[in-house]
DNA sequence: CATGGTACAGTTTTT
DNA sequence: CTGTACCATG
């Protein structure tokens, strides 16, 4: 039955097996810990666990929805599917809507992003007088955000004196009435901020003990991945909902613990068995990626750290090559030579350009490799920077989304009262916000009946504010009757930013075009897909429950495309290359200024440098600039004290002497040569960055003919010319394929999902699924009634 | 109430 | 050098 257990090794194979009380998988980079997760869910599921009752949490929906294919492969999507498998957000968002009674919200509760909690942490500041350069928002925002990791509620916050003398010394004693009544504006406006998510189920099980047994009862195995990046809210949780059965397995790696800065907290996983006495521990040592160069480099690197669980990670692949480390004259100059060994290891050694991969500690740094690279007709591509959901124009759309599905949303309220203009300024939204503010109720409520709730305005501004709230109560009130695509079309237009953005054709407008059909064909793939899947919950409401816990990183578009990668290395983390550039080794910027100051900062960047050595499975370089621009203006750099960590006998370092005299002659060159900055200004990007639009299809705003000339190094657009924009629900099942027999080992190609095979076929008539594996996307459930497909072999 | 000017600050960020 | 935030003006 188990064959696969002959593919691990010996420490992952026990790790697997062993099932009868709590345990702890210590595993080293590059380990297999998604291996043994893997395999230890399908073990789980031959011993006769349901899918049902495995509960998997991890960091990423992409990590949940990797893992979850993998599974799939081994176990069947018919089992897979059935598992509780997510990010911590995304399954106690679910948990949560469904008890949403329990703690006085409704189950169509917003789920407020950073910047809505940040604007909305700026207003309470200005509304309560304080000065925001004493009370920064964002530092503001961030105490609050570390309190409800600590799981501290406003009360028990108020009552702290420790916190309270912090903040006092801080020259923040307000603090406490900022963070209450931020807490009252955000149950006010039925919305949770990330935190809140964790902070509210936490209060659930622990308000509602027959709630939190209902979940420990039904979850009878509970698995959590990179547990050292957890908080303690998220700790006590999984503590909540494994206390009686215990079985719980956790999995993470200490040394490459790099979020505390957000709130994870590196003593869950060092105490760990403090907690469960009984708790197994499991160590991963083989490294299966990298040379044994590389991880002994990265050992002796991470051995300057002096708060970790000891751990030998070895490699028993080839020697491998020294991590060579360059030495350049400028910023400027590290790209052009990290550039040009790109071009050698592209020519010479036939790597692809996707196996390669420069890491930086901050996003600043990109721009000079994305200008030398592209000079130097390189493919590549950005992660990171700001993501497709926080433009302008998608938040605004997503902002009336919002209020139809939740009015009392005040963010959003406030974000579009006056977008498209409809001349009801600030004036008007103070007098509404102090009103909301005196009788303890929302914006939407106020709005409602503005007399009643004593708001003095003018006939004028009260005739616009009615127009506003029956545009608004026409949303709602179609929510439940239409899909989300049909409701979000019918809302970009009635809202008057579909007027609004067609108006002229500068070339923000158009890019702006471009970002909400974007939208608006996630939205339809989103109904489509659902119909196939014959899943009901096609609603707007629905979408954006989904929608709002995404991120950037979850739209993989052309990942396939052989691409040089650009990334944080806090992005390439759970990543991996063949050749890795780690870039900008200098004091001040890894580690940062900042981080020179406390050893566990210190650390933290350590650990972060650990993490992107790590990545690389045959070649790693590293460099460092002498001088370097900062602000508009060179400033002079000395090397990282990281290089001094490692162990030298696996670096290739710059010869000294050669070195100075280099220095000299490339300095020279390079001021020739560079009098000016940039020489090629990169033509301002409005779009989505990855986003290379050649698809001429159709176009929402009917405004035809976009003049598209192909950008540079352009992926040929991904086959999206099926792609109409028809609505997604149609009444009858029409132009559903006209396929009848599809049967098992066919070979078919989607609309959406591309080419695929046919693994298994149930039901019949209307009622016909098929499941589905696709070469791009993994496996599929289509409803044969609804999906749009062909046979292709 | 919208626009354009100046002033100012500037890590990392899975959700 | 950026992007943003606030204030003065039409």
């Amino acid at each position: 039955m188990a064959n696969y257990l002959d593919e691990l090794n010996e420490g992952q194979r026990a790790a697997v097996l062993y099932n009868d009380g709590p345990s702890l998988v210590i595993a080293g980079a590059g380990s297999g810990k998604t291996r043994v997760l893997t395999y230890k869910i399908a073990y789980l599921l031959d011993q006769g666990y349901k899918p049902w009752s495995i509960l998997a949490l991890t960091f990423t929906n992409k990590a949940a929805r990797e893992m979850k294919e993998r599974i799939a492969r081994q176990v069947g999507e018919n089992l897979a599917r059935y598992l509780w498998m997510g990010t911590f957000h995304s399954i106690f968002s679910r948990i949560l809507r469904a008890e949403a009674d329990a703690i006085g919200f409704s189950s169509n509760f917003t789920i407020y992003d950073a910047s809505d909690s940040k604007s909305l942490v700026k207003s309470i500041i200005r509304e309560m007088g304080l000065d925001d350069k004493t009370y920064k928002p964002g530092v503001v925002q961030s105490r609050i955000s570390q309190a409800k990791n600590h799981l501290i509620l406003p009360d028990a916050y108020a009552a702290s004196g420790e916190l309270y003398r912090a903040d006092a010394d801080a020259k923040m004693p307000q603090l406490r009435d900022i963070y209450l009544r931020y807490w009252e504006r955000c149950r006010q406006s039925d919305a949770m901020d990330f935190d809140d998510l964790l902070v509210y189920t936490y209060q659930l099980f622990k308000s509602h003990p027959e709630i939190c047994d209902k979940y420990a009862t039904h979850f009878e195995y509970v698995l959590v991945d990179e547990y050292q990046d957890t908080n303690y809210a998220q700790h006590c949780i999984v503590q909540l909902l494994t206390g009686k059965h215990r079985r719980v397995c956790v999995v993470g790696d200490d040394a490459q613990s790099i979020y505390s800065f957000r709130g994870a907290n590196i003593d869950n996983i060092l105490n760990f068995t403090n907690l469960y006495r009984e708790a197994r521990l499991f160590k991963l040592e083989q490294n299966y990626r990298s040379t044994q160069t590389i991880v002994k480099a990265a050992n002796s690197l991470i051995a300057k750290n002096r708060e970790q669980i000891r751990k030998e990670v070895f490699s028993e692949k080839e020697t491998g090559e020294p991590i060579t480390v360059f030495c350049a004259y400028s910023d400027l100059e590290e790209a052009e030579i990290v550039g040009n060994r790109i071009m050698q290891l592209h020519s010479r050694e036939h790597y692809g350009y996707s196996d390669c991969a420069i890491l930086y500690r901050t996003n600043a740094q990109s721009r000079v490799f994305e200008e030398t690279l592209r000079k130097k007709n390189i493919p590549y591509r950005i992660y990171g920077g700001l993501s497709f959901y926080q433009r302008k124009e998608i938040k605004d759309i997503i902002a009336y989304f919002r209020l139809a599905v939740n009015p009392n949303d005040e963010e959003a309220f406030k974000r579009v009262l006056n977008y498209p203009a409809r001349g009801i300024g600030d004036t008007t939204l103070n007098k509404l916000v102090d009103a909301a503010n005196r009788h303890k109720v929302s914006l939407w409520t106020v709005v409602n009946e503005p007399l009643a709730y004593g708001v003095d305005i003018n006939k004028g501004a009260h005739t616009k504010l009615q127009g506003f709230r029956a545009l608004i109560a026409g949303f709602v009130e179609a929510v439940p009757q239409k899909n989300a695509f049909e409701l979000g079309k019918e809302i970009v237009f009635q809202s008057g930013i579909g007027r609004e953005i067609t108006q002229d054709r500068s070339p923000e407008n158009l890019s702006r075009q471009e970002n909400v059909e974007e939208l608006m064909n996630g939205i339809h793939d989103f109904c489509a897909t659902r119909q196939e899947e014959g899943n009901t919950h096609w609603l707007l409401s629905d979408y954006l429950s989904e929608v709002s816990l995404l991120t950037d990183q979850d739209s993989d578009r052309d990942a396939d495309l052989p691409k040089v990668t650009l990334m944080t290395i806090h992005s390439a983390k759970g990543l991996e290359f063949r050749n890795v550039f780690v870039v900008g080794l200098e004091e001040n910027l890894f580690p940062g200024a900042s981080a020179a100051s406390s050893y566990k900062e210190l650390e933290e960047e350590r650990r972060l440098f650990y993490v992107a050595l790590t990545r690389a499975e045959d070649y790693c370089f590293l460099s460092y600039a002498k001088t370097r621009f900062k602000y508009g203006k060179s400033e002079f750099c000395t090397p990282s004290r990281f290089l001094k960590d490692i162990d030298s006998r696996y670096l290739n370092m710059p010869q000294e002497e050669m070195l100075a005299r280099q220095i000299e002659e490339r300095g020279e060159r390079f001021r020739r040569e560079n009098t000016q900055r940039p020489v090629v200004r990169m033509e301002r990007d409005y779009g989505y960055r990855e986003r290379m639009v050649t698809d001429n299809g159709p176009s929402m705003f009917d405004g035809g003919e976009i003049p598209q000339e192909p950008r540079r190094f352009v992926k040929p657009a991904p086959p999206r010319n099926l792609r109409k924009i028809t609505p997604a629900v149609s009444s009858s099942a029409g132009q559903a394929s006209s396929v009848q027999g599809l049967a098992v080992g066919q070979v078919i190609e989607h609309e959406r999902f591309g080419i695929g095979d046919v693994i298994n076929v149930e039901g019949t008539g209307d009622n016909c699924k098929a499941t589905v594996h696709f070469r791009n996307v993994g496996n599929k459930q289509l409803l044969l009634k609804f999906a749009r497909f062909k046979v292709i072999g």
